[in-house]
DNA sequence: TCGCTTTTTGACCAATTGGTAAATACACGA
DNA sequence: TCGTGTATTTACCAATTGGTCAAAAAGCGA
């Protein structure tokens, strides 16, 4: 019985589990949902089709899976934004948490973008349920200080957005910047570093 | 006879293959290039599937066409960019047009980060042929304001890199942004125009 | 109107793809 | 070592998809 909710997993479904959602996540993020096929996610987890399809329900439920897993550690950056410390070193140690992260799992951020992209079909209620409380709980946060002129005043969701953007695209356009530049991560952090202090730098 | 080299197009040929790239483009930028189906692209046009294919030779054509053609207006904004102009002015100017660009089209922004994002299997030759030469063009010009103390010391790669980043992400992202704001032209106009001249001014 | 070209359609195909069913091989506790 | 539930495979299927082909239907200049 595959059934997760009842009974405790094997130590080969535990296994097996994982290799698939492993492969699943380099054909996913590589070709997006409708470009992945089961044949290549099986070819890829060392398994056959029939077998992938005895640990999940279908191609979707894979997908969904991944997906879910994925906001849990996507938010944790933005989680671990401090409003007791000092507002600068927090922004900026937030920017570079999420360039840590854009590097170690950039194939987290192409499957993430490749939702979003696509209006987010399966992800929609995760954006509002999860992400929405947290965004406006740190929006909160950024504004507080900026009243108290911690930092200089900014558009709190717009220099989220602008954090977003600026490191992911390090990931997602990952192709377009080393057919332009040889990639320099040292140069990209000192950048996003000046970029941001800048504005936040109070006269 | 088809053949678009020898023979000027007939008016029925340029207002249906308008009809379907037009209609391609929809389709192509909402579920990237495996996620689209010929049938979709000929309802989308108000055609039938073989008749599209009498004017291009496949799928492929379709999508390669529309990726040239993109190529081309993608390119006038930085184009624009004026080494005789002042500085901040200048880039804060390309800022806006990408960001104007990105409301205007954001069929064609995702249609292109669709295809940075798998890698740019159709458009890799592209990228090196016609945008690096302009790139460099531009970080050049960019490097010569710093010397001149006209602007701030910025790395001109990654500070283009976060313009391109910040102002498609309105387009690219915005599934993600109306889940989490009421969207706002004007307040997202004004904090890029703060974050960029805050970056360039020269203390 | 005639005759020729351009355009459009309907019927069809082979390959791919997500998924199923039943039989077989395997692990492992008693 | 035996039996039972777990895991895997083989053979298959129906739907979709990119694409073809020949015939029919416009356009259109003379």
């Amino acid at each position: 019985m595959t059934n997760g909710t009842s009974k405790k997993p094997t130590r080969i479904q535990q296994r097996n589990r994982y290799k698939i959602l492993d492969a699943a996540l380099d054909v996913f993020s590589a070709h997006g949902y409708r470009g992945a096929t089961l044949d290549q996610i099986a070819e890829a987890a060392g398994l056959s089709k029939p077998n992938i399809l005895y640990y999940f329900s279908g191609k979707e439920d894979i997908h969904v899976t991944l997906l879910s897993q994925l906001m849990e550690t996507w938010l944790d950056p933005l989680v671990d934004m401090n409003a007791q410390g000092d507002p600068v070193t927090e922004i900026l140690a937030y920017v570079q948490r999420k360039l840590d992260m854009a590097r170690e799992l950039p194939r987290e951020s192409r499957l993430f973008a490749n939702e979003i992209l696509q209006s987010a079909p399966r992800m929609g209620p995760h954006l509002t349920s999860d992400l929405k409380p947290l965004f406006d709980e740190k929006c909160a946060v950024i504004d507080g200080w900026a009243k108290a002129g911690k930092i200089a005043p900014v558009n709190a969701h717009h220099l989220i957005f602008s954090i977003w953007a600026t490191t992911q695209h390090y990931a997602d356009f990952a192709a377009q910047i080393s057919a332009l530049i040889t990639p320099d991560d040292d140069a990209a952090d000192a950048h996003l570093r000046n970029l941001f202090s800048s504005v936040l730098r109070v006269d």
